[in-house]
DNA sequence: GTGCTTGCAAACGTTTTGCAGACTC
DNA sequence: GAGTCTGCAAAACGTTTGCAAGCAC
């Protein structure tokens, strides 16, 4: 059994920078507070094209928010991490082995992870609503998509 | 003539007793020993429809494994799933949160959880089997299904 | 001022490791 | 006899918690 979901509200609309997140963690309740706002940035820094995938694990989190911020504790990483996600603006997901990672919940999509060689796969929107829709009408089930990476082989290492 | 434990073995066929996996463990050149025995029919036990879902945490097969054998440590029950995955006799899958669970490898199947009420779905081998189709011919890539759960909301819980 | 949020330290649960001795084949 | 496997102790790892002080609103 999962966390109580129940305090958790939407996600977030596409939001293209800090401030208009910050912007809505305020109108959920949330206050904004520097070390809150220097996690949000290194998210943000971790989704650009030319940095990364966009997704970071806790304790990678915390190493680029320590650039900035050196006193932010790994506790209070987390601790936003939880909070940011019953604010439906950051989601995570399970990538393969290792800790969870987190991600602005605008800027979330399904993988598919290669067991060989480590590439991450970003699955095509149409392969997930299918599978979303499958799952609809034969099990009455509705997936979250994004929170666990489907493992395999990619086309290189077969 | 012993084989290297180092590399993956294909996955065991059926085999439906404690003595028919132990003989692909020794055929895989493993040794036959009695944390080792004892592991399995834990894990035979744990796929008894009334039992349970045929798969336990690692803590869960320790505590089982403790009612037979007190004395098994339990590095020695994560070495010996470590071991029978190697020899393709067990696999693990991640159900939500919290550790990953280990079950026969004859025995796996995809999964769907709640997130809501924690309820399990086995995922039916024909959706499975369509969404390895076109993730083969759209991307390439070759799922392993039974790795990850799928998570989302049960029909009664949405 | 209220009460959300923080830093710190300590603990938690799961998993991995080094080692000497025991056991299987 | 060779080499796998075991129990033990210790540590690594990611994560959570209690608390008193600090800060946003």
């Amino acid at each position: 059994v999962s966390k109580p979901l129940s305090a958790q509200t939407a996600l977030a609309p596409a939001a293209s920078t800090v401030e208009d997140v910050l912007a809505l963690v305020r109108a959920r309740g949330g206050r904004v507070t520097s070390p809150r706002r220097v996690i949000l940035e290194a998210l943000f820094e971790a989704a650009q094209p030319r940095v990364g995938a966009g997704h970071l694990t806790a304790p990678q989190l915390a190493e680029a928010v320590h650039h900035r911020a050196p006193d932010v504790h790994m506790s209070t990483v987390y601790r936003n991490l939880d909070d940011l996600q019953r604010m439906g603006v950051v989601v995570h997901s399970h990538m393969g082995h290792g800790p969870a990672t987190y991600q602005l919940a605008s800027l979330a999509h399904a993988h598919f992870i290669c067991e060989a060689c480590g590439a991450t796969v970003e699955a095509p929107e149409t392969l997930v609503r299918e599978l979303a829709r499958e799952a609809q009408t034969e099990l009455g089930f509705s997936i979250d998509p994004y929170h666990f990476a489907i493992l395999g082989r990619c086309a290189a290492c077969q």
